[in-house]
DNA sequence: TGAAAACCTGACCATATGGTCAATTTTTAA
DNA sequence: TTAAAAATTGACCATATGGTCAGGTTTTCA
């Protein structure tokens, strides 16, 4: 039910021989693809075997089921995801705080759109595997995150806006350009989202949201839309 | 490839006999749901029967193959989801005509969260069957009304923000309430969304990108939390 | 150098599931 | 009333796929 110890301990232990850490991570790899691409019950051991360029068995030989594989790519992913949210704490200033939580998203984005696909889908379907972690260890993460916009706006320092709701439009912002890549690729007259592509897009969150929390604008106005 | 006559003709033919009708519309309802809970992989053909309450066969004499009934789902879907965009021209009033679009989708939302969460899930797996439409009636769609919301910018109705960029915004920041309903639920600490979590949500949206783009703030502040 | 541990994998199996079909019943409409 | 059309469905099949396993090879390390 639970993913294996997501980011409680230490990096992985990394335990196993060194060809098994080589292995297992490419099985990793090469899962996270394929379970982007088609979800859990779409992706086959065999494709995924393929992709890494292994026989069948031996991913069964490390890891004992596909769920197995499955539950390790979400752990990895929630690795990646938890963190970035230091900067946001009280005697920070907000909109440098939150600018920066905002890059930081999109980078993790646009740098890992397959992982953000599976965390996606598991997400859809009900987060079978990581709804413990979700009604845990992100919503104390939120509340005391809540808790500290919370303080800024009381002291003035930005527009009153609900913090908890800020977050999950934060994620659905960012997200939206991997998990729904087709779709922004389609209205945006692209084959696929380059670098310019997600600049223009970080300058778009930023100012909306700055703006929207009563925190001017950043970007002074003409980004340039291509080039570099 | 592409879905049946999206929203192309008039409402549905609506052709074959009065049982025809019905069943079909029963088979689509449960289909709807079983896809929106295991995509289009997991979803099974006997799942679905159960759900409609018809013996599996049966299905088979109104559809030929799963295929067939996930695209009458799609079909069926977006022709909910592409109307709303009508109040969006040259004469309205920005903060009215976005103010409303807001509104609009996030009933639909909240109404329909099945069918945005099959909606959600063709697109993740690189819409597929929905692809052509996307490229073609959508861009278009999008592009005829992000020359509206320049005209208000270049007007100095709003202030400047990327249009297209909005629009993914806007289906990012509301469809995420039925898409990723779960770890909503898990930060707010909520076993499902109400009505007065929707409500809740709706504020926050409106008031984050009314403000995001220079429309000042439509909510006072204190929206009543809980109640009615 | 040798033996224990780790690793490898082709052949195989059980099951789930999409789909077929032919025999039958129900509905329609002339 | 009746025959054609529409609808129904249980039994059945082919295939895909997750998973097993026994017999091997390689690596490790004392």
């Amino acid at each position: 039910m639970t993913v294996a110890p997501p980011p409680g301990d230490v990096d992985t232990p990394a335990r196993g021989g060194r060809i098994r850490r080589q292995h297992e991570a490419a099985i990793l790899a090469a899962a996270e693809q394929v379970f982007a691409r088609a979800g859990f019950q779409g992706a086959t051991m065999a494709e995924i075997a393929l992709a890494a360029g292994l026989p069948k068995s031996n991913l069964h030989y490390y890891f004992g089921t596909k769920a197995e594989v499955y539950r390790a790519v979400l752990a990895h992913i929630l690795r990646l995801w938890l963190a970035e949210t230091d900067r946001i704490n009280a005697d920070a200033d907000p909109r440098a705080a939150l600018a920066h939580y905002i890059e930081a998203k999109m980078r993790l984005t646009a740098e890992h759109p397959d992982a953000s696909r599976v965390f996606a889908n598991e997400l859809l379907h009900g987060a079978p595997e990581i709804g413990d972690y979700l009604r845990h260890e992100l919503r104390l993460l939120v509340a005391e995150k809540a808790a500290v916009i919370e303080a800024w706006i009381a002291g003035g320092k930005m527009a009153p806006v609900d913090p908890v709701h800020l977050f999950i439009s934060l994620w659905a912002l960012t997200q939206t350009y991997a998990d729904f890549e087709t779709q922004v690729c389609a209205v945006l007259n692209r084959r696929s989202l380059g670098p310019a592509d997600y600049r223009r897009a970080t300058a778009h969150v930023l100012n909306l949201v700055l703006r929207g929390c009563g925190l001017v604008a950043p970007i002074p106005e003409g980004v340039s839309p291509c080039s570099t």
